[in-house]
DNA sequence: ACCGTACTTTACCTCAACGTCAATGTTAAT
DNA sequence: ATTAACATTGACGTTGAGGTAAAGTACGGT
């Protein structure tokens, strides 16, 4: 089972290079289970294809998109049981809206914290009269 | 030194209820130097002043205009060596006003995150088609 | 004197998402 | 065969703001 170096393989140093993260973030989603484990060598060093690779990049966009390791591990675990896609997306884009929703809540909440700050400092300054 | 029960003075527990915290969070602040350390009774229980309480309540209204432990641990060094009020106030504007930048920053994130979010969204459904 | 409640300190636990060793193993290249 | 560079697992550390439990005082009322 011997693996050709790099030909159509990455190991995880060079991997983890390429898309910004570290091997632990890689390490860690796989024991998670939010990617596949890649193949590995005889010696135990993990290979990954570019499958590997596409599962990876989609995982860390869901990530950009703010979903937690939680909500993934949750998705992986449709995923793991159906294998199909399609299975998985309805439950993504609940997961996104109810996102999206907390995004809009917190955006509310910042907005107000602004202004009750704004307030605050204002009642400071014409008390204690520092303007700058 | 005996103190005359709750006539001007409160200890932790009752205090607590009444700021809506529990006495892990005064201990922890008296602990962190956010507040001055109460009179004790001869058997060491805490007994707050209107001064104090006065205090806490100001550390408490700067804790929900979401300055952090540590930033109120540095206008309390402040204060501590000057002992002056009006010496603190422009560091706490300073903080206000940095606080704020970060919270229109942090809107502005989650505001682009949310465009991002429904533009995957849609990515999603235009692809695999559930509108639901 | 005794009870029940409130208080005291100390110390470890929590959550998220990794960071950072340490000790050891594998591989590619010289 | 050696070495340098990379890989492996495991375990503990980090951040913030407390939660929670344990074991032991203190106090007020009877």
């Amino acid at each position: 089972m011997k693996l050709k170096t790099s030909e159509d393989h990455q190991q995880i140093g060079e991997l983890s290079r390429s898309l910004g993260v570290t091997t632990r973030t890689l390490r860690l989603y796989e024991q998670m289970g939010l990617i596949d484990p890649p193949q590995r060598t005889e010696g135990g060093i993990r290979y990954y294809t570019k499958d590997d690779i596409r599962r990876i990049k989609f995982v860390l966009k869901l990530k950009e998109l703010g979903l937690s390791l939680r909500q993934m591990q949750e998705l992986a675990e449709i995923y793991g049981e159906t294998k199909m896609p399609d299975k998985i997306m309805p439950r993504l884009i609940e997961l996104l809206d109810s996102h999206t929703d907390a995004i809009h809540r917190r955006i509310g909440k910042l907005s107000s914290l602004a202004r009750d700050i704004s307030e605050y400092r204002k009642r400071i300054v014409d008390f204690y009269g520092i303007p700058r």
